[in-house]
DNA sequence: GGCGATGGATTACAATTGTAAACTAAAAAT
DNA sequence: ATTTTTAGTTTACAATTGTAATCCATCGCC
């Protein structure tokens, strides 16, 4: 039921969106609020988001009077890895583990989230190789070309 | 000598990146190849972004004859970084290890990412809580309502 | 029942982005 | 030296995004 989160959303409409997660059911005068709080737009420029969003469908309206309550099905958790897993598109492969570790350096976990990341990471451990394969494009990253070096001077 | 990662690039941008950060020092013709090659771009296409980089401060030109040698003071591990950071602020803070978790479950790794990654997450450990504290605006979070409710049965 | 407030829809408009052709100057080839 | 090819610069133009005002229908209140 998750809806595939693979509907890109702008930064902005992001920030409805993470309202309308809070919330199950919303207003729109709820999300105006608190955007107006946050991120001090006008009323009007909220109410754009919001139709926007409904528009791609991100945004289910239920009418209530004069007034719609907004939902949604896409999951948050899910969107949210979609959209990392999006960014990780424009990095090679090799580089990944880098990146989850440098991370990770950076947030707090509850132990849960460590035992969670611990169970992981001793499966990926049975998995480790010396150097993981680069998937990139040749000219696209480092490690062709190093590779090319190599090959070269092998010949 | 990173030189701020925190200017903004379009992912089309991103693609030039990479060449640039493939190859140290690269004509505007590598990185028409490549990306005529991977992206089906149009070589004016790619000139354009090559213009709009350069006008940005991301690209640097040597001239070499009639043409430019194009190089980045951007590193690129920093600038990935500062990406998923930026895609970090809009996520909450207990929800952090979760996205981590994911991220590790969908990646290889090599011997030396395991060992990195056992190291911070020991370190990590010794901090853990039971529950990451949000840091979310009240109304734009599960968490800050939940405590709301609770805050509510106790009274 | 009329009127002000509220919420949604329509319209606006500049900046950014994707996509590229056209133009120009300089280098390479003949 | 003239032509052809390159590389960089300028211009173009539609789509998307950020930001919002205005308009219109309705709801609640006096």
């Amino acid at each position: 039921m998750a809806v595939a989160a693979d509907t890109k959303i702008t930064d902005s409409e992001w920030e409805v969106m993470r309202v309308v997660w809070a919330n199950q059911e919303v207003t729109s005068k709820e999300i105006i609020d608190v955007l107006e709080q946050k991120k001090a737009w006008k009323p009007a420029t909220t109410k754009t988001f919001i139709g926007r969003l409904v528009k791609k469908g991100m945004l289910n309206t239920k009418k209530d009077g004069n007034r719609y309550l907004y939902s949604t099905d896409v999951s948050e958790v899910a969107f949210v890895k979609a959209m990392f897993n999006d960014l990780f598109d424009n990095v090679c492969d090799r580089q990944k583990g880098d990146v989850v570790a440098y991370l990770l350096s950076q947030i707090r976990l509850s132990f849960a989230d460590v035992e969670k990341i611990t169970t992981i990471l001793t499966e990926k451990e049975t998995e480790a190789v010396d150097l993981v394969p680069c998937n990139c494009l040749p000219g696209q990253c480092h490690c062709k070309i190093i590779k090319e070096e190599n090959d070269h001077e092998k010949n």
